[in-house]
DNA sequence: TTGTCTATTGATTATTAGAGAATAGTCTGT
DNA sequence: ACAGACTATTCTCTAATAATCAATAGACAA
């Protein structure tokens, strides 16, 4: 997992298939912290888990464990320690409170409106090809 | 122009009209570069007024021309001084090299993979409001 | 008790974004 | 010729964020 810096959208174009992330990934962190956590509470680990499995590569824990509590310092989402025998340590369960309710309908907006600018983008590359 | 941290996505709920961006906005700045410059070339401070006029808010001229000057660092771009007359001082023109073509289209692959997460996510968000 | 897996935290460094000021050429009006 | 406005770019400094790596620790099995 090296560390991305500019121009890294040129990278990877020898048969990288196994799952990385970009900035553009990370981007896409907080909302996709939060929707998961709204739609049921979970914990950092297992968060871990569902975040490769949906499109986004292989982010390192420390980033996704920082971003959660400074969500909680946002009070967007709150923990409880759950103390249930797992197999493992106690873990922090997460759920949203009804400010992260907010800041989710604002970020399904602000999402909206990227959608946009990416469309618009995409569009511009085709009428390039098309001269 | 203040600096976005973390949670900024909760601020502008009251009624900021006037242009904004994002760090959504910014993660986009590199590839709206490339593509204006390879229509035609053009140099930092036409891109300031065409980077507005496209949706993405008023970005603050440093953080363009560095980032011109970072993509030339890249030989993506390359740069000559246009002494023609005309209302100021010399100006830096830039045109796309041929490695900055092939960035161009890294980069429009990127874009459709982007976009297809966040279509993901506004499915989520969708199916979130409908339980 | 050693090792492996689960689970989280913290310290440190690298990189990027943004504010703001400095520099300079051109043009208009006085 | 000088002031002020507009065009155009660069540089320095600080704040914020991403990434790496190491540390801590419980549970469980061999």
């Amino acid at each position: 997992m090296p560390r991305r810096r500019r121009g890294w959208a040129m990278n990877g174009h020898h048969g990288e298939h196994h799952s990385q992330h970009t900035p553009l990934t990370i981007s896409l962190l907080e909302p996709t912290l939060l929707l998961l956590i709204s739609q049921k509470e979970r914990h950092g680990y297992t968060l871990l888990n569902d975040l490769e499995q949906m499109n986004m590569g292989t982010i390192h824990p420390s980033v996704i464990y920082r971003t959660l509590r400074e969500l909680e310092e946002l009070c967007w989402i709150q923990s409880t320690w759950e103390m249930d025998q797992t197999q493992g340590p106690p873990r922090r369960i997460y759920s949203l409170t009804p400010l992260g309710e907010e800041a989710l309908i604002n970020w399904q907006h602000q999402l909206e409106l990227h959608q946009k600018s990416i469309d618009q983008l995409l569009l511009m590359f085709k009428s390039n090809h098309s001269e």
